[in-house]
DNA sequence: AGTAATTTTTAGATATACCTAAAAATAAAT
DNA sequence: ATTTATTTTTAGGTATATCTAAAAATTACT
């Protein structure tokens, strides 16, 4: 039916759905234009291209928001960027932060067959390195809950995403503990009397954190 | 310096390479157009870009052949390709025949520490599943012989590349020896009175060849 | 050598995805 | 309610990589 979209259509719809909050919101042309790094002139071309798709919902002055088939598509780029990202991460051991352009260029790759053998590969993963969901076939994803280490079930695992503070001395203790952004955490059990938790970073032997550091060190964990 | 090449340059370059056999001799604009599915004129127009760019060789009327920088981005495109069709195999369990399309996609994203790791993750492989060489960073590869195993070296490994017979009755012992285009073939030991086999195939218990058989059986392995 | 066949190049168009500059519509401010 | 500022669209172009049709050069054949 519909001819195999190009990268500039791939990432115009990836980036409308993230401006409109997961494909809700309507995105103004200017947005979506700086998201994509282009000049509104250009941005307004491709939406009208998109809409005459049936992707996007597309008035002169009244923004643009994502239809059905233009969301599913949308879900599935997001959905191979993440499992991409996982790959660089887990298997050729590339940093938290370094993954994300080339996961751009991967995420382009047309081929449902090798997606389905990566995320098998991969163990199905439902995260991505920067706690972020990642979508199922189906488009669907489980919800992920951003918290406190101090606010979360033992036996939790989840990604840090944040630190609340840049205290160096803060910083500093983390890394003697081995946690930073993009540490995979387990709880292990937390005391009551003072909320001081041990938890497990990167599989690693359990460590004891103060409820004063725990505070500070935000994870990303999906529910279920 | 250079701004990056396009996919269609990528193309062109890896085209004039294998029809130049290794980018030797020189190349005609007919062919080179054929090979990349599309029309002479358009060949001519992207050949002198390429000559442009110091890329290739070309005068008018007298075809094209690839200068230095032109055989490194080549070469550079050509083991991209073959990685990919080790990870494809190995890692994705992909089959023999299914990865060509795809590695056809993977060839062209950009990022050197990507091949770095991916060539590290595969164990540094020196041929493909297709029996042909993986350059290293260097653009050199090994010489790749490729000949029938009753003719090879007991201890020598390698892939098989073709069976040089199409009697069905062959075709069917092949099968139940689990002997197939791709199959790895290590040869265990010869017995000189009657030239039979003991070969693993694909890592499996040793199976009996006789050299009738085993004249048939083309395996492409590396010298060294 | 002269003609015919083939190969290759040029000329002129098309589609995609950009751009700048100007016009039009909408939103904000007085 | 005007005026002003902002946003968005249109108009007109550019670069890449294609195409077809026609011209030019080379090669092959009597
Ligand atoms: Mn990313
Ligand atoms: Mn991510
Ligand atoms: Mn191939
Ligand atoms: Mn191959």
């Amino acid at each position: 039916m519909s001819s195999p979209l190009s990268l500039a259509e791939e990432n115009y719809l990836k980036a409308i759905y993230h401006l409109s909050e997961n494909g809700n919101a309507s995105v103004n042309t200017n947005s979506l234009a700086e998201s994509v790094s282009t000049t509104p002139a250009s941005a307004t071309d491709m939406v009208k291209k998109l809409a005459s798709k049936n992707l996007v919902g597309y008035q002169k002055y009244k923004g643009t928001t994502l239809l059905a088939d233009g969301k599913r598509e949308a879900l599935t780029v997001i959905r191979k960027h993440r499992l991409w990202e996982v790959f660089l991460v887990e298997k050729l051991s590339f940093k938290w932060d370094e993954v994300h352009d080339i996961a751009e260029q991967l995420e382009h790759i047309k081929s449902p067959m090798l997606i389905k053998r990566l995320d098998q590969f991969l163990g199905y993963p439902t995260m991505d390195p920067h706690g972020d969901p990642i979508p199922n076939e189906a488009g669907e994803m489980k919800d992920i809950i951003k918290a406190s280490i101090s606010k979360i079930d033992v036996g939790s695992k989840g990604i840090v995403v944040a630190v609340e503070n840049d205290d160096s001395l803060l910083l500093q203790h983390l890394n003697s503990v081995g946690i930073k952004i993009g540490s995979k955490i387990h709880i292990i059990s937390r005391t009551d009397y003072d909320g001081s938790l041990s938890v497990s970073v990167d599989s690693g032997v359990p460590q004891f954190i103060s409820q004063t550091v725990a505070d500070n060190i935000m994870i990303s964990l999906s529910e279920n």
